[in-house]
RNA sequence: GCGCCUGUAGCUCAGUGGAUAGAGCAUCGGCCUCCGAAGCCGAGGGUCGGAGGUUCAAAUCCUCUCAGGCGCGCCA
């Protein structure tokens, strides 16, 4: 939509050009849709910036443009404005043929082209299989997960993927821990270190264990590979009821068995950036800006997780994505230098690697914090939270913030029924146009495929507004993809959902007048179709009844 | 101390260098014989943390500064 007006005015530019009356030179034409409907359906600043070029007063130019841009159809009229804006005004045949446009789409409409089928890998939640998943790995799957969808609504072709930390001190534990917990149900006195893992989850997999196993534990697999595969299955059922999907799960220690941890460091060291200190092995990341030099082996001869993700992230960057994303827990920003050093020291370009932060997630309940202490194993898992408010407004919850920012959650409001809550307000408009289509399939109302100029001429200026919200979703899918910020589909739809609901209040779409009855029954299809578009995006259903 | 993130309405937050800075919640007052009231209408609310600078134009970019969070191990 704004494409078009773009295209209009460097139409308008050119033919100034041809006729002398400006230079060759062009800015960047910005458009922007105004905020005030009187300054049009959209304006530009073009001439404010052709003015220091042309040395010319930017009314001047804008006036000389305006009266080029008015001739060009469908723009109505062209004015000059404040210091020099050019606001634009389109006729109804415009916004007729947008509304056209996303009912002959329909579940495609969003769909873009502007990734042009380039590869983007989107690595996320990858959290440790030592622990269930709890709510900031629900948040991370959920920006994760809509990301990925927006990048392919934008025509990318994703990859989502899991790096599983499935070796070194941590799986060590979590068999111990299984272990000791075993030799309990048999009935021993045990001692169980602080530093274990201490939560009701290991008992499950020591019972699991048990009852497989006994009495004679005859093959039965290392404490550690049995624990890491009940993990992985309880992680994987976690975000498949979540509906995260993964292409790839890839194994830290499939690294190690091919021998591609020690193949970089070998790397590294041809390229000289391998020092030996104080009996270990350092990589010299200092030389690409990060803090301090970081250790690859350590002196006891045993490798650092470090190693490991320098291995995985130079296999990422031989995998030919032109994008690859992380996505992060804020915790580990520290870890973005050293892992941007590993880039450049491979001579790779680090621009295509794009880490994305995930802030924390404060639970509440009614405006008090829920305690959330990870000692004694008892955190809030992404579970729980799930089987409390539904899934939908958990995704929904998770995406209405920049990632970012930190986030509230309030556990009584993500599933209270009450008009504050954004996550049926939003649903509640697709549902609600759901049952008006119902009601007027049932008295026998007669829809056109595509709105004609005499059905369409019944529309209001309201009902154009609305119009202009929708047409106005691609650009919001292009900007979210290439911002890479899924929160801003969440943002669209409560601002869609909340012109829709006043307008449904003020307006009968089912009346006695044929014409009207028909405009806006493709109205409310059409917005009903785009937040079912949006709402897929997040991985969030689109209720016909609620 | 160094680095990253965040400071916008009472609260939670949007905001592409542009025009008089916006939502939702909360507060107060209204709307269901009529397509879904999980909805709508109205009212009040602001030194965009502060100070400089760049620009025709700054919440937005730069510098400094204040406040909060997080990170700065041969931990994972």
């Amino acid at each position: 939509m704004r494409k078009d007006v773009v295209r209009i005015i460097g139409k308008a530019l050119d033919e100034a050009a041809g006729q002398g009356l400006i230079g060759e030179a062009r800015p960047d034409i910005i458009v922007e849709t105004p905020k005030k409907e009187e300054f049009g359906d959209f304006s530009t600043n073009v001439a404010m910036l052709l003015a220091p070029l042309e040395k010319k007063p930017p009314v001047e130019i804008a006036r000389m443009l305006a009266g080029m841009i008015a001739k060009i159809p469908p723009v109505e009229k062209a004015v000059v404005a404040g210091p020099g804006f050019i606001n634009i005004f389109l006729g109804k045949p415009f916004y007729r043929a947008v509304l056209e446009d996303i009912l002959k789409k329909g579940e495609d409409f969003g769909r873009l082209d502007a990734g042009k089928g380039r590869r983007v890998q989107v690595e996320f939640v990858s959290a440790n299989p030592t622990g269930p998943l709890h709510i900031g790995h629900g948040r991370n799957a959920a920006v994760g997960d809509a990301l990925a969808n927006v990048l392919e609504a934008a025509g990318y072709e994703v990859a989502r993927e899991y790096y599983i930390n499935d070796v070194g001190r941590q799986m060590q534990t979590l068999g111990e821990s299984i272990r000791l917990r075993l030799l309990e149900l048999e009935g021993e006195d045990v001692e169980f270190p602080e530093d274990f893992y201490r939560g009701e989850y290991v008992k499950d997999i020591a019972r699991d264990y048990m009852q497989r196993y006994q009495p004679d534990y005859a093959g039965a697999p290392s404490f550690q590979d049995f624990g890491r595969e009940a993990m992985l299955e309880r992680i994987k059922k976690d975000l498949d009821d979540f509906g995260v999907r993964f292409d790839a799960w890839y194994s830290e220690k499939s690294l190690h068995d091919r021998g591609l941890v020690m193949d970089t460091i070998e790397e590294l060291r041809r390229r000289g950036f391998i020092y030996e200190s104080e009996g270990a092995l350092w990589f010299r990341t200092t030389d690409f800006g990060d803090d301090k030099d970081r250790v690859l082996i350590k002196a006891d001869k045993t490798m650092t997780y470090f190693a490991s993700d320098i291995a995985y992230h130079r296999d990422k960057a031989e995998r030919g994505f032109s994008a690859m994303v992380d996505v992060w827990g804020a915790d580990h920003h520290g870890y973005e230098a050293r892992i941007r050093a590993l880039f450049k020291a491979l001579g790779a370009d680090d621009a295509r690697l794009k880490i994305i932060f995930i802030q924390l997630v404060a639970l509440l309940r009614k405006g008090v914090p829920v305690p959330m202490g990870k000692r004694e194993g008892e955190f809030v898992t992404l579970r729980q939270v799930m089987d409390e408010v539904g899934r939908d407004a958990c995704r929904f919850f998770f995406l209405m913030r920049k990632s970012d920012a930190h986030l509230d959650f309030d556990l009584e409001l993500a599933k209270s029924a009450a008009p504050e809550n954004p996550v049926y307000y939003v649903q509640y408009c697709h549902a609600r146009i759901k049952s008006i289509m119902a009601f007027a399939r049932e008295k026998k109302i007669e829809v056109p495929q595509t709105p004609g100029p005499a059905v369409f001429d019944g529309l209001n200026a309201e009902e154009i507004g609305i119009i202009k919200r929708l047409g106005a979703f691609e650009e919001v899918v292009e900007r979210s993809a290439a911002a890479m910020e899924p929160h801003r589909i969440t943002f669209y739809l409560m601002e869609l959902a909340g012109l829709f609901h006043p307008y449904y209040n003020r307006n009968r779409v089912v009346t006695d007048d044929g014409n009207i009855t028909a405009a806006r029954l493709l109205l409310c299809d059409a917005v009903g179709n785009v937040v079912a578009n949006g709402l897929r995006l997040l991985g969030v259903e689109a209720p016909s009844k609620m």
